[in-house]
DNA sequence: AATTCTTGCTTCATCGATTGAGCAATTGCG
DNA sequence: CGCAATTGCTCAATCGATGAAGCAAGAATT
């Protein structure tokens, strides 16, 4: 049970106060034009410091002056270059639109210091909640929004310190991960374990997937082998490397792959027809991702989709109650193919 | 030569002068409580037709208060569901940022009304610069802008009254087909004409991607043939649906395809295994856009990957001066496969 | 006729940041 | 020493929308 405790702002007159002076030296040091109107910068710097203790941040717009609410919603979002991120933006900002807020969507390319500066302007925009998706690091957005007074919510990666909604990765991965193993073995005969490539280590996400594919193994009875385990990032040009790389050290590949990601299954592919590596016989894949065209490969590729409406129907829920049920909602994925 | 004149944007004190009446009156009526304020239907009539005939828009942020400029810029666009709108808002949203702008972008599903609201929303935000991509009407949008004093750009779609950046549709889609019938030829041996899935017959890309594909057939000393030109939509579903009522008629299916986008083509995909109706044999497809793997299907697809850096360059260019060169930049668009 | 209630407005303070005007204290100059 | 120039601030008005408080005129009630 999380409750949205609503913070007062720290404004210009409170620093003013703190730091024993007036409103309008501290707005002229805090505006960075504070040369110009010749404060010294002993007290910039005093009004600075106080400033960042008090977790200060501009109020962009002194109108949504006197609504208390601004029924503005910030998104933050990783990528566009895939339908599961498209899918989770496009609905948002109709579910948004429905209830009568007006969704803000930043785009920060998996940069951690980005998503930072995205989240304190959408702050000094006054926005009334926060939904970081995919965020390398989600407490510490929860974290910038709760001194301001803003509610937080994690979809896709969770974090500690907010609501969190995402895939039940680990379910996910596992079935992913028998169904592959099991058509592995009709195809080709025997027992043998998969290549898994994608992702990042240390996301929640993907080290829940690689307990997942470690668990269909052992369930499977075939023993996992710990170099075919690459969890490179996702970008198609990281995944291709990896396999470069392991082709490169002479290891043998594995007729069945994980791929994390569509994206990085992208750099699958590319290194696939490049290299011609598998040539005819091609891999069996499961992908944690799902692309229609993928669906529509001459491969042998089973996908699990992300349920977008039901994980947003959860971040809404959230957000129209004010409260979260469970600190964690882990939403099961549909399994295609 | 295009200049944006600053004009200044009418407020509930010039409403409550040309009424007759004070600011909080027309305050009321405008925001929709003069009933629990008991205004006169009759005034509020009044301040509501007034009001219409200034083109009046709320101001979001009475802050952006005493700043001219606000340095948000919005931009629409109808879907998130490809690569080509997909690569256009991330890079967007990256070069305004660069410059010190604001982006809000919103999502209209190419929903006629929700655009305007769409617009309307953004300048009562006091955004200083609107982006229309792929709009169904373009010139609304910049009427709406010009009222408010806003200057507005046209991207994908182009609009009359409104400087256009676009691809080179004629030009890509003439070639395009050139190569897909020279496949063809070579492929099948004979002349045949293509059949033409996807888009509107009514936007300005469909038309002249169809003239393209017209002057390739004649360039080529091919008849095109009238019932197979299918503008119906980019919808998946509707492309799919286009094919399966031509195959009800009893149409013979020509070897070469060109369709109008990946969107599109994801329907004729589906169309196609469902039906199984190519069989072994697939067809040769032109496709006007592209996706990683739409490249990497076994099938014979050349595409036309539409130049968004080349794009956008010239839309910031346009920004950054606040003048356009040219009424309408067509960028060439580049060809893969 | 006197009082209360209702209707239909207007007045005014307010939200938080910005900036022109103003002023005391110090320095410079003849 | 006296006056001007400079330095380093503070004061206060302002942007546009909102809504509580207030007020005049008429209707209803006693």
């Amino acid at each position: 049970m999380t409750r949205i405790k609503p913070t007062k702002r720290t404004t210009i007159y409170d620093l003013a106060h703190l730091a024993g002076t007036s409103a309008s030296a501290v707005s002229a040091v805090l505006n960075g034009n504070w040369k110009k109107r010749r404060i010294s910068s002993q007290l910039a710097e005093k009004i600075t410091r106080i400033a960042e203790e008090q977790g200060y941040a501009l109020n962009m717009q002194a109108s949504l002056l006197r609504r208390e609410k601004s029924k503005i919603i910030g998104m933050i979002v990783p990528k566009y270059d895939n339908r599961y991120f498209g899918s989770i933006v496009e609905m948002f900002e109709a579910m948004a639109r429905e209830r009568g807020l007006f969704p803000i969507i930043t785009c920060t390319r998996r940069d951690p210091d980005l998503e930072i500066e995205a989240a304190r302007t959408m702050l000094s925009y006054q926005c009334d909640w926060m939904v970081a998706t995919g965020a390398t690091d989600p407490d510490r957005i929860t974290e910038i929004c709760a001194a301001a007074g803003v509610g937080s919510l994690n979809l896709d990666l969770p974090g500690s310190r907010a609501p969190s909604v995402i895939s039940d990765n680990y379910a996910g991965a596992r079935e992913l991960t028998l169904r592959v193993l099991k058509k592995c073995e009709t195809r080709f005969g025997g027992k043998e374990p998969l290549l898994f490539v994608g992702g990042r280590g240390t996301d929640h996400n993907t080290s829940e997937r690689l307990r997942g594919f470690r668990d269909a193994h052992e369930a499977f009875g075939v023993p996992v082998d710990e170099h075919h385990l690459l969890a490179c990032g996702y970008a198609p040009d990281k995944a291709a490397g990896a396999l470069r790389d392991l082709q490169a050290r002479g290891e043998d590949l594995p007729h069945g792959l994980f791929v994390n990601s569509t994206i990085s299954l992208e750099g699958v592919m590319r290194w696939m027809s490049e290299t011609g590596h598998y040539g005819d016989r091609q891999p069996v894949m499961g992908c944690f991702d799902w692309d229609p065209f993928v669906a529509l490969l001459g491969h042998d590729i089973e996908m699990v989709r992300q349920d977008v409406p039901a994980m947003l129907k959860e971040v809404f829920d959230i957000i129209d109650t004010g409260t979260a049920k469970l600190p964690l909602v882990e939403i099961p994925p549909i399994f295609i193919g």
